[in-house]
RNA sequence: GGGGGGUUUCCCGAGCGGUCAAAGGGGUCAGACUGUAAAUCUGAUGGCUAUGCCUUCGCAGGUUCGAAUCCUGCACCCCCCA
């Protein structure tokens, strides 16, 4: 068996463990069983859940069997750990179709065949959602003294706030979370829980519960979290989280977003996120210290994350994309080829009379194509040297678009900075 | 229940009768530099049919030639006394 205690430790991936002694050897004897929980927030997973769901599939190489558990009935109750405030309950609807989306996600990362190594994928709904409070109260609840509870930094920090207090219900997640390892464990023969460092108190919980309950040495590890140099987390822009849905966000912005990362955080990137092999993190460390313009270490990490997410095809759309719009004009293009690498980018329709004779101003455009929040900004910007038409510079607020304008027979490509564009298209 | 302080443009925060679309900072956006980075520097940051017009300073009224600024009432927040 592959040793992946070794592989997490030298690529950074473990923060803390629940007996540092002997994981090591317990993960070598034999192939185990092991899960991650994903709550169902959204319709779709974000790179905060990569790091994890990497995990998962590290371990599933290196031949062990791993678990993405759907928190179909805990994401109904809120997580409170890591959360400054109290959260807003999603509707059961909601949650279902979160899962569903979720789950197709995971597909792409893990191997779901039958086979001993095959994943699962679980959803704690199905038996959560059978208990009666009584019984609840009876088996589990029983196990779980409260002066321990209370100890605990994820509830301890909720109370310590004056501005926001802690439910009952968001009190009571971690004891769903510990009966969701040990049901796994029953059901699964799953014997190690991991996650993010703030599920530390979640996942002892479980082990707890587990001896109480006569299931044995129960084990646990935690990762860091994936936080940039500067201290914030890693995958936020302005614009919000960077998604795993090619809806949420298309394949060039999710490839654009490696692509720009810090020099100071593409080596631990390359390691927690990518499979790269440790000679290559470690040439591509080298490389980066001597020559850091060539930014060879970002477009590895882009090129590595953009084809696990959207496979080969959307990585080579992401690239020819990125090409073309870093790379100036682009007259020698077809309407055919401008169409396919703006797929990603906002565009509006118009109608093609529009453009006859006097032409449409400038500055609307900007407006309608959502490049420009007012006439004003739009004028501000192009006096600033912000604004392209066709990925060439307009300096003058007066412009009008005309047929001249169009690439082909009917586009024209606006762009406002560096990296916003938005397409027209007339009809 | 009594007394005091507050509510300002995306956020914080100054303004306390005209010169206020409202200082300063943050954020954001654009430009320069560069490596599609960071840091730095510069500029912009309510809208428009644009040397003017309209909307904005908790809400509703009022005083005044003129109010974010004064008065009255209402709502919410904070502090002190009971």
């Amino acid at each position: 068996m592959t040793d992946i205690f070794a592989e997490l430790t030298w690529r950074g991936l473990i923060h803390q463990t629940t007996d540092d002694a002997n994981l090591p050897a317990w993960l070598m004897t034999q192939p185990r069983t092991l899960y991650a929980g994903f709550d169902p927030t959204a319709d779709s997973l974000h790179v905060g859940h990569l790091v994890a769901l990497m995990i998962l599939r590290r371990f599933q190489q290196a031949g062990h069997r791993p678990i993405a558990l759907m928190g179909g009935a805990t994401g109904m109750i809120g997580d409170p750990s890591g959360k400054s405030e109290e959260r807003t309950l999603l509707s059961a609807d909601t949650i279902g179709a979160n899962v569903a989306a979720m789950e197709a996600q995971m597909r792409r990362l893990l191997y779901f065949d039958s086979g001993p190594q095959g994943a699962a994928l679980v959803n704690n709904y199905e038996w959560m959602s059978r208990w009666t409070y009584l019984d609840f109260l009876r088996d589990v609840g029983k196990n779980f003294p409260v002066n321990v509870m209370l100890a605990k930094d994820s509830v301890r920090a909720r109370l310590e706030r004056t501005d926001s207090g802690l439910s009952y219900t968001e009190f009571s997640y971690m004891l769903l979370q510990a009966f969701d390892f040990v049901r796994l464990r029953e059901s699964f023969g799953c014997e190690l829980q991991v996650g993010g460092s703030d599920q530390w108190g979640n996942i002892t919980a479980g082990i707890d519960l587990g001896r109480r309950m006569g299931h044995g040495q129960l084990y646990g590890m935690t990762c860091p979290l994936l936080t940039k140099s500067d201290g914030t987390k890693m995958g936020k822009t302005e614009r919000g989280a960077v998604w795993l849905s090619p809806v949420r966000t298309s394949p060039y912005a999710f490839y654009q977003y490696w692509i720009n990362v810090n020099d100071a955080d593409a080596g631990r990137c390359l390691r927690m996120l990518t499979e790269l092999p440790r000679e290559e993190i470690e040439s591509l460390d080298a490389a980066r210290a001597a020559d850091p313009a060539r930014r060879e270490s970002q477009r590895r990490l882009a090129e590595a994350l953009t084809q696990l997410v959207h496979g080969p095809e959307g990585l080579a759309k992401a690239q020819q994309a990125t090409k073309v719009l870093f790379g100036g004009e682009f007259g020698a293009l077809t309407e055919n080829e401008l169409s396919e690498i703006f797929a990603d980018v906002p565009s509006c329709e118009l109608a093609r009379a529009r453009l006859e004779g006097e032409g449409i101003g400038l500055l609307d455009t900007l407006v309608t194509a959502g490049l420009a929040a007012s006439k004003g900004e739009a004028r501000r910007k192009i006096g600033e040297g912000g604004v392209y038409v066709n990925n060439r510079r307009e300096n003058s607020i007066d412009r009008r678009l005309t047929t001249a304008d169009l690439i082909g027979n009917s586009i024209i490509v606006l762009r406002m900075g560096k990296a916003k564009y938005a397409l027209l298209r007339f009809k």
